[in-house]
DNA sequence: GCTTTACGGAAACTGAAGTATCGGAACTCA
DNA sequence: TGAGTTCCGATACTTCAGTTTCCGTAAAGC
């Protein structure tokens, strides 16, 4: 069955240029038909409608493109799973923009809280704690979590931090990290974990970002303390 | 097709009466073969050694079932689903004591700390997650999960705000449920969602303890003040 | 002994994820 | 203009795993 030989090896060698060449066009102005758009935004949106109609479990590859009025190809052409489908359809329309400096770290630490009260209680429920066991059930989706949403949320604390620095609120910049999960880890424990009133949450949180805001400033004082 | 009548009213209640004895006798001495203990014990055993071996996700009944040695409908005999039987494998060996009076409220505070560090780093990677879904999936797990594992962490937290009342750390008690997500809530966060370094959540744990109690001393300052 | 339930084993059923194929359309490049 | 490539909706298909059902057998109470 080996076919080798001068005359195959050249075959071989113009495939391997082709290919180069394919992958070089595609860096510029890829070959076919292009992608439509507007299916990316009908799989988003049919995939967000069905989750808070049905709930996340529920959720099937088949009802997504029948609403969105699409193929089940056009969805695997774009997302190789379906939990990857859910994901990228849920962080769409997630805004996690670092707040406007607020004169204070308090104040500052009570926007960045709020930013995080919205972005984990706006999903319908069950879809969060979803798509954590799907992203703790694959390596890809943990590394797009960890580079978008905590990436994204990590930013704001840092920023903030920064701020009261510059501010002489505070000595030396805490820990991002510690901050973070401070401030995030409570809100997420109040909605998913104890089932507390979804009610009282804001309270809660505005509490919580005063709390932590009153440790930072005990713990590293301000500027020009021993 | 009604067979109404007399006769045939003496059978209802003669079908009545025997049904309420079957329901008194089940409720002392269970009619038919009894159920082997030792085959709850070696599906519970089967289902956390699978679960540590390849993962939340890669579990599956047919293994369970061939690992323990026993037939599926054994399992389905005693978990209305797969997710109730993973459920209650992970519960079994879980711990959740309220550690002894450490003499200070900080003191009591790390301990407990340190309890929900073991209850959520113990179990293997993916599970936490995976049954968090689950719960929030379905409700009757939810109710389980609320009424066993919320509920003993729930009442560590309490009895320690409790004893610090007591010896008049605190004026009066805080609020449980906030202490609660305020400890559970950043140790979650630190495993789970912002995926850190493992070997520092002990620091950060005992941190964490260290500040909460420094909050609620500050603010609900010790008893005898305004 | 009769009835009921549990047991392991195995087969059957069911739903959903993911793949393959088809006829047709849109685009690039030669 | 035509060849080659990719996308499109639609549909059938494959595969896998949860759940149910059935079998012959065993252990308990009446």
């Amino acid at each position: 069955m080996r076919l080798a030989g001068p005359g195959r090896n050249v075959g071989y060698i113009t495939l391997r240029i082709c290919w180069f060449r394919n992958r070089l066009a595609r860096m510029t102005q890829p070959v076919g038909r292009p992608r439509d758009g507007r299916v990316d935004g009908a799989i988003a949106a049919a995939a967000r409608e069905l989750l808070a109609e049905q709930g996340y479990a529920q959720l099937t590859v088949d009802a997504v493109a029948s609403r969105a009025g699409v193929g089940k190809a056009a969805i695997y052409r774009r997302h190789a799973t379906k939990q990857a489908m859910i994901f990228a359809a849920v962080m769409h329309d997630l805004e996690l923009e670092t707040p406007p400096d607020a004169g204070s770290l308090a104040a500052d630490l009570a926007a960045v809280t709020r930013v995080i009260v919205t972005s984990l209680a706006t999903p319908p429920p069950g879809v969060v704690p979803g798509l954590l066991a799907d992203v703790h059930a694959d390596g890809g989706m943990a590394a797009m979590f960890a580079g978008t949403f905590v990436k994204a949320e990590r930013d704001c604390v840092t920023e903030v931090l920064d701020r009261a620095v510059g501010r002489g609120e505070l000595a030396c910049r805490p820990d991002p990290a510690r901050v973070h999960a401070m401030l995030l880890g409570p809100i997420f424990a109040w909605l998913f974990l104890l089932f507390e009133d979804r009610a009282r949450l804001s309270g809660f949180a505005e509490t919580l970002a005063a709390d932590v805001a009153r440790l930072l400033a005990a713990e590293t004082g301000p500027a020009g303390r021993p």
